[in-house]
Order: C-alpha cells, then structure tokens, then sequence
DNA sequence: CTCCACATTGCATGCGAATGCATTATTGCC
DNA sequence: GGCAATAATGCATTCGCATGCAATGTGGAG
C-alpha cells in the first residue's frame, strides 16, 4: 500500500499545474471576468454581492492576480532594479535590506542585479529594460551613455552615494568629502602631523571622493608630504595597505586615513600585531562608513557614519514619486555622515 | 534661446515613452512580427539576410524584447523569489551575492523579499506567487500550509538552511549540529570543563539546531549542568548573554559555545572588556559561521565556516534543475561546514 | 408616478510576444 | 530538369488581465 499523498500526486507529477485565471473566477462565481478583475482593484465599483461571490469564488480556487499579464496591460510592472556591487552588499548589507522592505511597503517588489565589479553594467542594463522596471536604483556607476539609454526608455534613476558629471540626475548620497574633511582637521586638530591615506579601489567613486576630500582638507593645513596606497575595501588589504604605508614611508606617520571602516580594521590589526604600536597612543587611524564591526571594542573606530536609514528612505521616496509624476525635475539629497569620535584615534577634546 | 537637449524634450516629459515593440521593428525591417520574435529567440529558423535586417531595424529603434510579454506566453518568467531574513542578509551577507550571480549566469533573475522576522512570510507568499516565479529559494522558515500553496502552484522550493519537518522537501544546509559536535569536542579533549551556551533567537531554526548539536555532545561527554541564555544574534546581545552568565553562573565558565560568531565577537569583548578576562588563556570562546569579522586578528574566532560558495552553488543547481523538469524528486544536500582552529580557544594540538 | 443621475455589470478589445499551421522559397538528389 | 524534402516566412491565435463603452439597474427629486 502506498502511502496516500496530498493530491494530484496520481495524475502525474508532470502534468504542470494550471493555475485558476479570472476567468475560472468568473464562471464559478457566475459573473463576467471584468467583474473578477474589478473586485481585484482599488478604486473599481463593484456590490457587496458582487465582491462576496467573486472572493469566495477565489478563495476556492487559490486565484491570485497574474501580476505578469497586469503589468502587460497597465504598462506598470510594480518593479523596480536595485543594482549593486559585491561591495555594497559586503560592507552594507543594510542598504539592500531597507530599499527591499521600503519599497514592498509601497507595493513595489525589488529585481536585484549585482556587479561583480563596476563595469559589468551593459548586460545588467539590458536585463532591467526587458523587464519593464518602473525605475532603477543604482549603487554601481553608470556611463551618461547608459543613463541615456534608461533614460530615454522613460525610466527614472536614482544614484545611491554617487553621480553623473555633467548630467541632471537624481541622487541619494552621504557627503563623503565633508565625512573626510571632518575627520582630518580633527586629528590635526589633535596634533597630528604625518599623514597616509588608504585609499579604496581605483574604479570606486565613492573612495575618489573620500580621498580627495582628505586631501583638499589636508592641503588646506599645508600638509602636502600625504603618502597614499590604495586596497580593494578589504580587510586583508587593509593589512596590506597598512604594511606597504612602514615600508615605504620614512619613519611612521601618526595618522591614518583610511577609506573605509573594514580596511582601517586591517590597519588597526597590522598595526598591532606586525609593528607592535599602539592604538591610538602611538598612532592615530580612521575609517568611514559605521558599520558593524567599527563599533566592536576591540576597534572603537573613529568614523563617519553613513545614515542608511534615511538614505534608503530618501531613495525610495524619491524613485516612488518619480514613476508616479514622470515629470519632476531632477533632485540630489545630499546628508552629513554621523561623526563618531572612537578610540581608535587619539583626539583632544574640542567641545570645552 | 533654449539650450537644445536631447530630444522629444519639446513634447512635454509628461508623453510616456512609446518603447519599440516587435511589430515597429517588422514594419521598419519589412517582414512579419513572427520574423522579429523568430530572430531574438535561439533555436528558431531565420535566414542571414532576415536576420540582419531585423537586427539592424531593432537597432536603430533600440528594441528589447518585453520579457513581462513573453513570459506571459511562455509561461516562463525566468524569475524566482529569495526570500531572506533581515539576519540572513546582516550576517551573511554574500549569499545574496553569490546566489544572484550565479542565477544570473542561467539567464534567471532575482526577486528578492525581506523578512523582519521570520513570520511575516503570509504577505511575501502572495506576493510571489502573482510574480508567476519559477522557482523559491527560502532562508526564512515555512509552514507546511505555506509549503503546499507553492507546491499546489508547481513552484519548485529550495530551503536553505533550513527544513520542514514531516516533508520531503529540497534543501542545502550546512550541518550544524555537526558543527557543534566538533567545537564541543575540540573544547573537552582540551580540557574544558565548564559550559556555557549562547543561543540565538527561538525563531531561528538554525540557532535551534546549532543549540541542540552542542547539547548533545556535551550530553554524551557527561557534561549536564550547563547554562543557556539567549541572544538575538547582534553584537550586543552577544556582550549581554555573557554578562548575563558571569551574573547568574557560580563561577565562571571555562568555554562559552555561541551560536553565531557575531555574539561571539560580543562575548570576546564583554569578557575582556568588562571582565577583565584573557582569551584563550582563561576561557574559550567559540563561534559559528565563519564571517569575515571571525578573522579579524582581535578576535581570530575558533568557528565552523559555513561554505557559502559551495552551498549556493547547490542551491542554484538544484532549483533550476526542477524548473526545467518539474517531475524530479526532492533532495537535501548537507553541507560540512569547514572547521576553523582560531586563536579565540585554548585547543591542544591533537593532530600528533 | 416620472425622469434623471449615478452606480453596477458585461462586452469587446488590446497589451507584446510566441507558436502551430499553412504557404512559399530553397536546396539537394536522381 | 523534375520532384521531394527542408528551410524560411507569414497568418492567426493565445497568454491573463484591465478598461472604455454600452446596457442595465437603483434611488432620489419633483
């Protein structure tokens, strides 16, 4: 004796199931598919008779709207694409977390495309114009070229934390310069005087301007001798950079600037481990970004917080309103980072 | 005067862009939409000439196939639904990133969904199910009743990392009880004695079943009084559960077993910080899941990685083999997680 | 009681691409 | 060179739902 399954096991496993349409509704309920397809709407006129029997009906037969052939005829798929990089997502696993949950609060679902770097964008493109999104939220560098194509497919595009030279585009963006800029006047504030910068990847936007903003702000001190080595936002190579910065700067600096908190860790630890200094007595280093792990005691770090919550929020609003009123102008919303004095460098105490 | 912009800027940006569509390629190139449909597909005949005509014609008006269209003829979407817990993404972060890319190398897109907690999976279903997606990869926990909504629909699930119990259901874990053996055995061949252990949140079937893994283990060495308190996976619930022990337990322990390497991070810095204890010398703490802060060189964690190459890998593969034949049977791949000696547990060498 | 305004409902059509079938062009073979 | 086999192409239909329009029903005002 077999043991009996659920259901339709008999008839073959094969056999693809055919999900109940409007029309099914419509003939067990005995009303019209119009009717179905109103009773499933907001603003559409519809008896309470109607509606009773057309959602008993449904509920009988487990319809669902097919979200696919709505989006055909209302021309709106109700998605949009979210694009990031690996390192959006491995060192601010937030982000994604809050877009994904903002938008389904306004009925949107999230197609996500990931870059494993920031080049690989053409095939991405490609994919999000076939689908139909309603708009793109893009934490990956698009050339104007590309913009334009979304652009003229009648799609809005909002930058997250980085922009289009030359171009009016909507943006989301922590200020990175300003983040930077705070961070050296306070260690030179504090007395610093020899600085290096780790710098994050070449192709990174968001690391050209932390490093140009470090530098504007040190050139302004007159401190002109910055030695700068660059890494891959990596812990390891925050190691690494940290190692190259002993070896080929004459005596040791007092501070680092580092483009972001999970290299400054690998500074801090270098530091430690390979040349035997001490945080922040012996040397001063920073990091940007607030995540997670700058907090651990063991790091402290002093850094910039980038406020995800009302970034993502920002990004969603903005895109939301942008596919309902294609008309608006393009709009940059720019925030201050949250400045965090850890003790990963050794800051005097301004305030008094 | 005007500065000249792109184009059809005169017409008011209110106009929704006509996008190309099969029929104004075949009337540009002069051939029929079933031309233009045979040419962006594969295995469908086409001369040269057409073609090139076809290719050039969708050119110049920059036409993409609508896939919303053609899954609603093909059936197909060619998307599936990831579905993740908040914590999921938090801790673990490149799953999302390898399970997207590795999708998107079988021509199939990613529709994600996020869950606050591990319940408010009802909404997510209905979701998913109108997207018509191929398929579900879930690391959210669900109901048999949920489980048979999907089945009932013929989507192919995939649970990862986790199961439904009394269910032939695919799944890819890592085996965390395993794991947890192997971490509670390493400890007493080392000579620790004293017990304790940090769990997750209840909800967390993985926390439950690392919990369980330790228990036994500790249950088959004899080792029964041990203490349990909770977390909820973060940093600082990580710091609480161990101030929680040394507050409630006699003594301290000589091994603190955590259920994540985040609260294990946590338990590192309270026991130091707070306590002024050494790790390893006088107690060991052990984690799970192998993050890339577990390597920081502060905490250098003793954990169980869990292979998340590997086990996306396997996800990716299982569920795209049951969307293309529907009628294979259920199989669960279990992973070993691979074990890491770190310098957080006072371990003999017992390889000699 | 009559007439009009408005709420309900159904009919027919269209969204954009895929595909079975019929038709026509092409090729190969004897 | 003639004929069958095959490739290339077009026609017509279909996927599931939304929506303009017409038809019908309801209620209220006069």
């Amino acid at each position: 004796m077999n043991k009996p399954h659920k259901q339709q096991q008999e008839t073959g496993r094969q056999s693809p199931i055919k999900r109940a349409t409007s029309y099914d509704v419509a003939e067990l309920a005995g009303v019209s598919q119009s009717a179905v397809s109103r009773v499933f709407q907001d603003g559409a006129s519809a008896s309470k008779d109607m509606r009773d029997r057309v959602l008993s009906a449904a509920n009988k037969l487990g319809y669902r709207p097919n979200a696919i052939a709505r989006g055909l005829i209302t021309q709106r798929s109700n998605m949009v694409a979210v694009i990031i990089t690996r390192q959006t997502n491995l060192y601010y696993p937030e982000v994604l977390v809050q877009l994904t949950q903002r938008f389904s609060e306004h009925g949107v679902r999230v197609l996500l495309f990931t870059l494993e770097h920031e080049r690989d964008t053409d095939s991405v493109l490609d994919q999000l114009l076939q689908y139909q999104v309603d708009g793109v939220v893009t934490a990956a560098t698009l050339s104007a070229e590309q913009m334009g194509t979304i652009e003229n497919a009648g799609i809005p595009v909002i930058f997250y934390n980085r922009t289009l030279p030359e171009r009016l585009v909507n943006s989301v963006r922590c200020d990175q310069e300003e983040g930077e800029r705070w961070l050296v006047s306070e260690l030179a504030n504090s007395g610093h005087k020899r600085f290096a910068i780790v710098s994050g990847p070449a192709d990174s936007s968001v690391s050209m301007e932390r490093t140009r903003g470090a530098l504007q702000k040190l050139k302004e001190l007159n401190i002109d001798d910055v030695m700068i080595v660059s890494g891959d936002y990596s812990y390891a190579s925050g190691r690494a950079a940290f190692a190259e910065i002993v070896d080929r700067m004459e005596g040791l600096p007092d501070a680092v600037v580092v483009a972001n908190d999970v290299m400054a860790i690998g500074c801090v630890d270098e530091a430690r481990e390979t040349n035997n200094l001490r945080v922040p007595e012996d040397i001063s280093i920073v990091g940007f970004d607030g995540v997670g792990p700058a907090r651990y005691a063991a790091y402290d770090l002093t850094t910039v917080r980038q406020p995800v919550g009302r970034m993502s929020e920002a990004a969603v609003s903005m895109l939301i309103e942008r596919i309902e009123n294609p008309g608006l102008s393009p709009e940059k919303r720019v925030f201050s980072g949250d400045r965090i004095r850890g003790g990963s460098a050794r800051l005097v105490d301004d305030e008094a």
